[in-house]
Order: C-alpha cells, then sequence, then structure tokens
RNA sequence: CAAGUGGACUAGAUGAUCGCCCCCGCGUAAUGGGGGGAGGAAAGUCCGAACACCCUUUGUUCUUCAUGGCAAACCAUUAGCGAACAAAGAAGUGGGUGCUGGGUAAUUCCCAGCGGUCCUGCAGUAAUGUAGGGUUAGGGAAAGUGCCACAGAGACUAUACUAGCUUAUAGCUCGUAGCUUUAGGCAAAAGGUGAAAAGUAUGAGGAUGUAUCUCGAGAUGCUACCUCGUUUCCUCCCGGGUGACUGGGAUGGAUGGCAAACCCCACCUGGUGCAAGACCAAACAAUGGUUGGUUGCUUGACCCCUCAAGUAAUCGAGGGGCUAGAUAGAUGAUCAUCUGAAAAAACAGAAUUCGGCUUAUGGUCCACUUGGGCC
RNA sequence: GGGCGGCUAGCUCAAUUGGUUAGAGCGUCUCGGUGACAUCGAGAAGGUCACAAGUUCGAGUCUUGUGCCGCCCA
C-alpha cells in the first residue's frame, strides 16, 4: 500500500486531473498527470467494473498495481497528481508483466 | 469400486525482504517497541428483527415566550394547540400469511406431529389396508361469480348422433299390415369422444338387456336393477388426543374439477431507512438543505467449555474469552522451502448490526440409496 | 447500501387475460429472372419461449426460486 500523504483520495482531486490532466498509455494501462504545487507526487488508482464483475479480481489488480507503483516511488518526480488507469486485458497478467508495464508507462511520461 | 442424496469438519504451513489500517496507562527530541487485522458463504437482497428519525394518539412535567423583525444574497420554510420525556399503533384503501403444537426478538425461518401424495415390500379376487422411505404453498368449491380448449350428441341448468319404443303427418302399395319422409315425446343399460360423462368404489349371487362366435342351443365379454359382504366421503352419537386428527357405532344421505381464477373467512401489518440520525465549523436574519470534518462503529438476541430441562428446535445455571472497524476505502506483494497429483488449490473481499433462506465452491470423513465386481 | 424493470428466430418486436402445430418484418438459403448484379416473383430453413421446480387435464402466459442484462437514489 502506498503512504497515506501520497494517494490521491478527493472526488474533487480526480475531477482536477481527468479534466485539465495530460494524457498518456501504455499497452493495458493509461494515465493522466497534472502538476500540484507540492513537494510530493500523488497516485490514484482506478480499476472499474468492466475489468472484472468480481471485486476479489479488481483488488488483485489493484494491489499488484500499488506495489509496482511503491517500489519506485523513490526515484519518481515530486510535484503530480497522476491517475492510473487500466484496459480489460490487464486481468490476465501476473505481478512482472505489470510491473515491466508501469515501469514503460512511469519512463513515457517522464516522471522516471 | 462408481454415481447420487443428506449431514459434519476444513479452507495450506514456515521463513526472508519491502509495505498498509487500528489499538496500547510502552516510549522518544525524532526514529521506534508490542498486540490485532475478511468469509463460510463477507455474495444474491428473498424475508425477519435491532437501532434511528418522522407521523398520529394518549399521559406526565416544564414554560408563558428565547433568537429575529419580514428579506439584495443558491433553494425552501418561518409565529402556531410551545418544549421535553414516556407509552401505544385504532382504522384497513392497500399489502402479507394460511393443517396442528412448540421454539424464537421476529419471520415466508427452525423442530416435532397430522393429513395428502409417490416409491418399495406384505395382505387381499379387487376396491383397499398396512410397514418403511421420499415429498408436500396443506383454510373455504352445500356464499356468490367465472373457466373447463380440441374432440364429442352432450362439459355442470347436463345431453338424444347411431341403435330402440311411441304419437301425429305425408307418400308408395289392392290392403286395417309393411316400408319410407317430416315434426314431437319417452328412455341414459350399448357404440364412440375426452383429463373429466353427472358422481363412492369393489367382489359374490340373482336378474334384465346387449355385442361377438358357431348349425336353432350354447359359450364368452359388458350390464340398468335387486340382495348380501367389504369400502370412500358427509351428518349424528360414544371414546382417545393440548390440537391437527383419530378408533368404534348408527340411521339417513351422496356434494365433478380449478381459489399459484375473482373471491370469502381468520390472523398480522403506521412510514422511511446508517445515503437513518446526532454534533462541530463555514455561509445565511434564523432553521433546514448545501460544503468540510467528527460521530453513529463494534461488548453483541456474541463465542467456547461443563452440568441440568426437552423426542427435537431451543433454553436455564456456572466458569472462561474479547475475536477487523476501513472511508478513493487497510487486512498485502515478491521469493524460497515443506505437505500435496496440483500451492496459478476452488468459490470468493467486511461497509450499521444480528437471525434465517437461497445460490457459488476445492478437500476430508460419516450415513443412506442405486448399479457393478469378488468371496 | 437501498429501490425498480426486462429476457420469445441471427436482429427488432407480437401472441387478444391458460387451449390444439408460438407468428410478423428485416436478414439467411434455394429456385426463377439477367450477359452479370440489384430491385422483383416463388419457396424453404431457422425457437431448450433465459434456466429449474410447482399448480393445472393442459403453462410462452399463473406461482416460487435461480441466472444474466439494464435503470434510478449522494
Amino acid at each position: 500500500m502506498l503512504p497515506k500523504p501520497q494517494r490521491l483520495t478527493k472526488e474533487k482531486d480526480f475531477e482536477r486531473v481527468y479534466k485539465k490532466g495530460e494524457f498518456f498509455a501504455q499497452d493495458f494501462l493509461m494515465g493522466k498527470m497534472l502538476k500540484n504545487n507540492l513537494n510530493v507526487t500523488r497516485f490514484g488508482i482506478v480499476v472499474g467494473v468492466k475489468i472484472s464483475k468480481k471485486a476479489t479480481k479488481r483488488n488483485r489488480v489493484k494491489r499488484r498495481l500499488r506495489e509496482a507503483v511503491r517500489l519506485k516511488l523513490k526515484d519518481i518526480k515530486k510535484g503530480f497528481d497522476v491517475v492510473i488507469m487500466v484496459r480489460p486485458e490487464i486481468a490476465d497478467k501476473d505481478y512482472h508483466e505489470i510491473d515491466a508495464a508501469v515501469t514503460k508507462l512511469l519512463r513515457k511520461a517522464a516522471l522516471l
């Protein structure tokens, strides 16, 4: 799990990133990012019902994504709000594939 | 051995690294230390309750009018039978339940029983009875309405097509007799239709009628009606049972099915739901809505053990235990080893709480049923 | 968390208050027609009425349970 200050929690924060954020994508991952004028980078992870109707599978995907992001936190540039979204193919991927995709995604966004 | 049904138990272990949530009367300048951290279904939301607020009624107590002064502000309301506390839910538009007794906070749930029904065995000529097992939404059809397709003559006010008897009429014929046409009446035992044919069924004997077969007579099958025996249901009487029901007897009687068709009867039911509600702050003249936060939030119809009551569901007493409480939402990720056929081993993620029901599902064990093999 | 609705042919929809063999349009296939195609004409195939159980003589229709899809409430 991410430390609490580095989570995106408020509905309004998500709305702001959705409307004004810069879009990028890689494989089965998508993201939007926006400067937040803080000295930390905050992450929000969105896994919708379309990924799977089973709550257990969605939770598994979210945990793996968070873990992949958490292990890279100290190398990530500070001062952004990032929302990560997923496509349905992620349901069959194991942790190592997700980890590799997250690395490529963050490099593409120039956060890493 | 295989399959099915029912029941009980279980839901990987250990270690390493990196993390998250809650608690601590452990501790610090800070870093830290310790403890706890998803399910049997957490699911579906099909029921029931707790709890909260609102509505109505009643009772008790307190007060005799606090804020504000009728509106420029996003919306609504704003001067009155006021406020607080407690108890109750009358009426039944409507909704729900429906054999009996018990359990429970309560139920459409659970337990035990009664009746029906199905299967197997036994008894009997048969109807039927009886033992075991399964299953059962099971009040009322002599309160009323409605429906019963197709087929069939007729389908609940029964009914006359074929065959039969009979009256009238007209025709053929020499003819009072015979045959035929048309109209009406009688009769429900035969034929054929259907889920059902008019309403208890069945056996024996008599009797009547009829169909088929062969040489007139006989044989076989069905049979109105009568007698006797057994039997279903209704009514009444006497027993048994808390009761649903049931045993015996009597004279009298015979009422088609469908209420998961309308309906009738009996009983239950005020409404909304933690997105309930409460508090703090912001804004407003005030209150509410609104926005942000706190709370409600986990000690509870709780769990475990022993003894007692009860056929059981369940419950009484004693002892012990504390077992998630999040809020973009924790309870994890990766690797290694072990058990294992397989650890990528199923189904699946708490959101106010609890009790049921239903559905999904890996493994182990037990009981029963069916089938096969061996002795 | 709470509330509500739907499911019939490949697609879009019917089925008259339980009744005989579930229909229509589009689409598909075959034949005709054309040098070939379209339009057109003729014909045919295609349904576990979402699934299961029950009530009934009889169920797409009634009852109950299940599954799937969708909508509403901050």
